[in-house]
DNA sequence: GCCAGTTTGGAACGATCGTTCAAAACAAGG
DNA sequence: CCTTGTTTTGAACGATCGTTCCAAACTGGC
């Protein structure tokens, strides 16, 4: 009905998220996010101003959608040990139950817009340091339920999963290899004991 | 002389490489090339047929000097132990001596063209098979002289040091935080115990 | 059945993209 | 001093870029 929007912001969000996350931004038209979306170049510049802030838009989609929720979810399905490792066996299977591109979007920012754009950069940021909260309080709750180490530091062994999960990301992205992946992920489950 | 290039292909390499390395592919015009080049547009396209060509020189050109020959340098300097070591606070500088761009070329690459180019996929690969060999080579040396730890497994140990390497390359690019950086560092360290 | 308020489709903008090309500049060899 | 073979230069190509705009399509409320 033309007097109310047709489409579904979420929709619109999910899918020229996929886009940017399948090629990048710069390789990314507009051309291509209205092929994507499904809506129409007038419909996407009239909610969205640019290319710009339907990036960002999208971007603020994938945090919410695909990391945040994310992480609570296996943080409430799992014991705390057990939700760490759940995420590094999710990243390493690089990519999601459904079709979802290989990697991570944030990941894939933090490469190649964050030097150059500091609201991006603050907000990738911002992300990151979720991440790495996430270990950090997973650590400490299983610090204190006894399925971790207690004389584990949690904040630098946050921040060691974290890069190790970022290294993980890089690697289902390009080239994975079975073993390099495996490898990855035992490496955190050690760290944890 | 009109007879005999008037620029060293070595040169050429090294900017267009530094403009790639800093903007990223598809955010680097052939325009850019030309001045950050120095040489003609007609010259680079006789020497080098097209832009993905170009691009293919240039990142080899960052394999062999900023990746090959820096891994061989600092392993000559260095006690196998230390090597690694040394490999991984050169990466947590994030920017080399000289003015280098933040990050690792080879990396922002995995992420922005690997996925869909299979030439620079296998090359990319193929490089950080090498930084892993790199660090499998140094461990097992460390192991026969006595300064690490003769039970870890070589192998997998090397392929997590690759993951953790990774992540460092990850977090100097976006937004580095000297605790996380040397979160990493310690823990590659520890690894090595 | 007309008006209000949006969405829609597509044409069109100037700018820039990667690429091509032809003419000018040049110095050794004859 | 002209020929030869390159390099250099900058104009120019069609395609596509991100963005703007307007007329057509549409259905609720009046």
């Amino acid at each position: 009905m033309p007097w109310e929007k047709s489409y579904s912001d979420a929709d619109v969000l999910e899918r020229a998220m996929r886009a940017f996350w399948t090629r990048g931004y710069e390789a990314t038209s507009m051309s291509d996010l209205v092929a994507a979306t499904g809506i129409n170049r007038g419909s996407i510049y009239a909610a969205y101003t640019n290319k710009h802030r339907l990036f960002i838009e999208a971007l603020r989609h994938y945090d919410r959608v695909h990391r945040a929720e994310f992480l609570t979810r296996i943080g409430e399905e799992n014991s705390p040990r057990e939700a760490i490792l759940a995420a590094f066996e999710s990243a390493a299977r690089g990519t999601g139950s459904d079709g979802s591109p290989a990697g991570c979007l944030l990941v894939n920012t933090a490469l190649e817009l964050s030097p150059h754009d500091e609201e991006v950069r603050d907000f990738v940021d911002a992300a990151l340091r979720q991440v790495e909260d996430f270990f950090f309080d997973n650590i400490e709750a299983a610090q204190r339920d006894g399925t971790v180490n207690k004389t584990i530091d949690a904040r630098p062994a946050a921040q060691a999963l974290l890069g190790l999960f970022l290294g993980l990301r890089v690697l289902t992205r390009s080239k994975p290899r079975r073993q390099a992946i495996d490898a990855i992920t035992s490496q955190a489950r050690t760290m944890l004991e």
